[in-house]
DNA sequence: TATGAATGAGCGTTCATTCAT
DNA sequence: GATGAATGAACGCTCATTCAT
């Protein structure tokens, strides 16, 4: 059975991986990016050093493999609602949703989207590709009546910031409780307004 | 003498900290946080590798000073800003002019502002002051009637989270003119609202 | 039958010996010694790395069985050749002409031959027998009076060094067409001699 | 005293590469050039592997050092004699002569120049030199009428392979004393002629 | 006091070899 | 009998840190 047989190898395969992988987020968690060594890596996933080669080629080829990994679930949960057929508001209520979800599903996420210094180049990359997709959503926004007509460049950037600020709490020794009760607001900002201003007239905006 | 030799000793150390401060900052900036090696230290400030050690226990205190060094400006403005006698919006204006003018003169401090995998602990804690800054001044806004009583916390978060893309922006290979922009854009929202959503009013919402 | 069984399986075990031996010549051409690593011959050889061992105790002992298969054809030629009914000249010029013959045709012998800093110990063997056969030729060729009565061990083994810039030549990037010319040089010196000097006679010497 | 400070330092350090200079040759006599690792070389020179760093850039750097002084006495000799006021034959005698002292005195030398598989490219470049020598003397032997009008490059290839034989036997077991005798025979060869044939008509030579 | 010299621990990577299946 | 998986030792190299002078 050449089929079954290559088929039991690439499942073994694949769960090799898997488990170098849960070495490597755990060694991340514990020891940040670059305290993430082959070394520490290999040990935590009990195996030689020199076998994780057998399964990535390079140390970069194994962080990418992780990055993607970590990042994946959310990527492709965003790139769905941004097809999908909703209005603004109710896009980004969704992507914050699937933030938190994911977010505290894979705390080690975390420390690669909120901080690292090396480029694992995909860092920008991501970056730049959650900034477009929030602008897009704000444009879309402005065009169906949403929104008000602000530059969306600027206001997906400040969007992001805010968004990216719920990871820093997801990272931090903060309960998730309180991330819960940030993301809820974020939501309510998306859905309801976000106005901070008392009205120079007599009443609220919002 | 012995106050006097003591206080030229402080001096002449005082001197040696500030260049080796110097260099190590011109070694952030074209080498980057990784890059960063006591070597290249030691050889931009002309002194003996060594002789680092005798001004900081290791390289981690080195790299703590230079980042305390870097942000005090900012950090020093903005704890005057908070205790100024100026109403809320008007202290998260001066703040974000700050923020641009000390961060576009010294680009290194943003590679650690906003970089940096390791904890060089100050991190954590200069987060938190900042954070602690905008979540006061919201509540004195609040409580001064020019905002809208929304939770300090979050909004203060929120705040930080576009404050923080400020610097991101400038860390990128973007131009000072778009952070210029964008810091704008920022103390436009604190001084006179930021509503995203078109009015309930006559048209549609959400 | 035992004995047919056995037979059969040396004959298998032979072919796969074979079959190794040329994945191997071709490494060794493609990547030279030291990038002949058992990978790549495992590879070329289209067999797993560790079925290597069964047919090889080890790398060496592959190398060592590849050197002298390469070599053997020669080496076999030459001793014909040593036992031949010939004069000594044609006995040279035999052997030379198999030498770059077999030198053309199995560019990669060369490399080993030739270089090599390992003493894949057979090295300093295959020298020394060469050696003694050209000793040998120069002998019989003194007794039966084709060559003046030096010391064969001295010009045997000169006779040996022009004989192995062949390879040189051959392993270099030089041309096919140099190697030959180079080689019918020495047939020619074999054959009709070699002197260099003017004769004292009617002009100069030294 | 900044000139004898300096002038001591350059001292220690010129000492310092001396001694692993030393330690190189020694390792690789011992284990040839494939098996000269920096750990070698390291604990033959009794300093720590780093240190080695603090000499020579890279390996590659340290063994061309090696290289480059061991034959530098040998290669500058031959210049000299190159352009020295002698005749083609007395060339080729000198430069023998070197070449048994400076071989016999650093034994080591012969590893590099007889044997070696990598190009550390040194070799290359060297050989060529050599070729390129041997081949100008017979040209300039052939214009004075010391030597008879044949190809200078075969020639010249020819006795650079009977030159090599000396490094052979002076890295094999052999006695100096065979080194010796052999240097004689070529040196013989080259002032007197180097005629193995018995003239075809009665007498000898041709 | 300042330094040049030295070091040990660790890095990412390679590869010959082993062994359960 | 053949293999895929795994490994340990070694490689060249870097760097924060120490210490005699």
């Amino acid at each position: 059975m050449p089929r079954l047989r290559k088929a039991r190898k690439e499942l073994l395969n694949a769960m090799m991986k898997e488990s170098i992988f849960e070495a490597a987020t755990s060694v991340l968690s514990e020891h940040g990016v670059d305290g993430t060594t082959m070394n520490r890596v290999a040990e935590a996933a009990d195996v030689a050093k020199s076998s994780l080669y057998d399964y990535f080629p390079s140390k970069d080829d194994l962080l990418e493999f992780v990055s993607e990994r970590l990042r994946a679930p959310f990527m492709h949960a965003m790139e769905e609602t941004l097809r999908a057929d909703l209005r603004a508001p109710q896009k980004l209520e969704r992507i914050l949703r699937i933030a938190f979800e994911t977010g505290t599903k894979h705390k080690a996420v975390i420390r690669l989207l909120v901080h690292s210094d090396q480029d694992y180049q995909s860092r920008r990359r991501i970056r730049l590709q959650i900034l477009e997709s929030f602008t897009a959503i704000f444009e879309q926004g402005i065009t169906e009546g949403s929104f008000l007509p602000h530059n969306p460049a600027h206001t997906g950037r400040m969007f992001l910031g805010a968004f990216r600020e719920l990871y820093e709490l997801l990272a931090s020794s903060a309960s998730e409780e309180a991330a819960h009760e940030y993301v809820n607001v974020l939501i309510d900002a998306a859905l309801h307004g976000i106005s901070i201003h008392v009205r120079p007239g007599n009443s609220e905006v919002e």
